[in-house]
DNA sequence: GATAAAAACGATCATACGTTCGTTTCCTGA
DNA sequence: TCAGGAAACGAACGTATGATCGTTTTTATC
């Protein structure tokens, strides 16, 4: 046998990576070996090099991708939005939202960092620094104006994105909590807890 | 050769226990090989294999151990402050120190999670559980004063642990921010967030 | 319709892994 | 003091892994 009916490449790297994506989210980058990702898609295992470099470079662009998506769409939710508070808002409503629809990524994207290259980390690493420079801009504006109270602006940022990031590993979007409570109860703690 | 002068079991196991949660914490527990680890301590991989059952029980006992020790920790600091508030602040405080001083266990006790058995992943889960019924004690006990205004008490918990877990991940003890700035900014950002 | 590229197969390579085992030497307690 | 357990060695086992390669068939291009 050989190229099977149908095939074609750009459906079958997609198909690698939501399989890679799922696979790496449950049994982590390590544990997953390139046989059981060929079988999820169907394919034998030689045959993913029809599509991917490495092992290596699947998890580097699955992260990649999604940063770069992450940073795209943040500036577009902040875009003409005026006022540090209402921005704030914006910020947490938007980051919760899109860790609830990616979870999986973003939860790659900071669990497997380790698993990169040191060369792919540092890119990525930069990019996670330019997404948190957004959320240090609106502080740092806001305690300007002083409608903010902020002592120290980078690890407030830090705080407040781990919160905000921790729905990541126990959200349910089945589950008892709905999504409009949970940005309304995230914006009230974060609101009031930076509040002048 | 064979076994070699001044070993003794105790003082062996208590290195590899060292050496594991270092490797662990640094590459992650699939990716580091019993030869790694046994080459830190000085020993011959078989070797191991007098003090550990196998990796994965390694993993089990260090993750365990850690969580006990939290939970008694925990509980011998809270005993006798009376009051929710001074409670949520006792346990602020307690969090961030045992967070700091012992990064590494807390880091691979959620990393590696996954990484555990079924049957072991259970058991650090009922703990983490017990961990977090701290915390809901106190939040409940204050919204029931009308201290704190609460919408969703399991919900506002793992918000605020993720926040307080969230250093972990980026604190260097010799770095520019200090433990005190960094239990006050914490302890601000809590009780504001949570004032009713 | 011919030709080149794309996409799959299946076999295989070299290596690395967790673990076992027989053996040897050291330590400890009666 | 000496017997038996403890703790190490070093070799080995069986398996799984990431990756390569020659081949074959399908698709796309001119």
């Amino acid at each position: 046998m050989s190229r099977t009916r149908g095939s074609s490449g750009p459906k079958t790297l997609a198909a690698i990576n939501e399989a890679g994506l799922d696979l790496i989210y449950t049994v982590g980058y390590e544990a997953m070996s390139l046989r059981e990702l060929a079988a999820k898609v169907g394919l034998q295992p030689g045959s993913l090099y029809n599509h991917i470099e490495t092992k290596q470079d699947l998890l580097f662009d699955l992260i990649h991708n999604h940063m770069v998506v992450l940073l795209a769409r943040v500036d577009a939710e902040l875009e003409g939005i005026e006022g540090p508070a209402e921005r704030l808002k914006a910020f947490v409503a938007f980051h919760l939202d899109y860790h609830i629809e990616r979870k999986r990524e973003v939860f790659i994207g900071s669990a497997e960092l380790r698993s990169l290259t040191p060369k792919h980390r540092k890119e990525i690493v930069a990019l996670r620094r330019a997404y948190e420079d957004r959320l240090c801009d609106i502080l740092k504006k806001g305690a300007a104006k002083k409608l903010f109270r902020i002592d120290d602006v980078r690890v407030t940022a830090y705080a407040l994105l781990a919160m905000l990031t921790g729905i990541c590993t126990w959200y349910d979007p089945k589950g008892r909590v709905s999504r409009r409570k949970l940005i309304d109860l995230h914006t009230r703690l974060v609101m009031e807890g930076v509040a002048a």
